[in-house]
DNA sequence: TCAACGGTTGAACAACTGTTCAACTGTAGG
DNA sequence: CCTACAGTTGAACAGTTGTTCAACCGTTGA
C-alpha cells in the first residue's frame, strides 16, 4: 500500500544531535578489509566440525585418519575441514611416511576458544 | 573405477598404537551440546555487518537509525542482525521514546573481539 | 612392480544465511 | 484522530557452506 522502499539513511531525520553519536561510531570502526579479516577468522571457528578438529589436536598431534575417528566422520570431509584451517593458518602440519599429523599452529587460538568457552559458561 | 565409499573409521588399520591418540583426543572434545553452543557464538561474530554494529555500538549505546547510518545499511537489515545478537545475549537494549537504544552486554565479548583483533595482525 | 592404504581434491547437492521488499506495530506531535 | 517516523518482522531470493561421492596422488611393503 504505501510506498516503503528503505534507503541507506545518513541518520535519524529530527536527531541532529545524533550526529556526534554516528562520527563516534564511525571513528571506533575498523578498516573494512580488517572488519572482514575479523569475521572471516570467527567464521572459521564458528563450525562445530573444525572445533572438533582443533580440540582434537589440542595437545599431542593428530594424523587425518585418527582425527575423523575421534570426531565420527570421513576423511574426507575432515580433509576438507583442515584444508579451511590450514589457509587460515590454525593448524601447521607433518608428513611422516603415509600419514599427515597435524597440530594447532600456536597457542594464540588456544586462549581465544578457551575465553570463548568461560564466556558461553556463563 | 574402484569401489571407494568411504566410512566412518574407528582409527587408521596397522596403527593400533594410534588407539591413545584417539582416545586423549576423544577426552579432549567437549561435550556435544557445548561443541554446538561454541561454534554458534562464534557464528555470531563471523559477519561483518554484526562485528560492525558491535564495534558501533562499542563507548556509546546508538539507536538502530543511527547504526544503520554508520554501516551504510537498511534499518531493516541491521534490524535482522540486531535481532541475532540479541538472542545470543551480545547486546542489550533501552526503549527512550520512538528510538531503541543498543549497547553491548559486557564487556567479555569486547575482549575476545580485541584478543582476535591482535591475532589476525600477526 | 603393484596392491593397499593415507590423504587430497573437485563436482554436486542440500541446507543454511543475509539482504531486500513490503507490510505491520507503536509512539509522538500537530 | 491522523500522519510521520523508528523499529520489527516474515517471505522470498541469491549467495554461501558443509558433506558426500568418486576419483586421484604418494608412500609403503610384499
Amino acid at each position: 500500500m504505501t510506498e516503503n522502499k528503505q534507503e541507506y539513511l545518513p541518520e535519524c531525520e529530527a536527531h541532529e544531535e545524533h550526529a556526534d553519536l554516528i562520527e563516534r561510531g564511525m571513528a571506533s570502526l575498523p578498516e573494512t578489509t580488517e572488519l572482514y579479516d575479523l569475521s572471516d577468522f570467527f567464521k572459521v571457528l564458528g563450525d562445530s566440525t573444525r572445533l572438533g578438529i582443533l580440540f582434537a589436536i589440542d595437545g599431542a598431534p593428530m594424523c587425518v585418519c585418527d582425527i575423523a575417528g575421534v570426531l565420527g566422520m570421513t576423511k574426507s570431509a575432515v580433509s576438507h575441514q583442515l584444508k579451511v584451517l590450514r589457509q587460515n593458518r590454525l593448524v601447521k602440519y607433518n608428513k611422516v611416511g603415509k600419514n599427515v599429523f597435524y597440530e594447532l599452529s600456536d597457542d594464540h587460538v588456544r586462549d581465544i576458544i578457551e575465553k570463548a568457552r568461560d564466556h558461553i559458561e556463563e
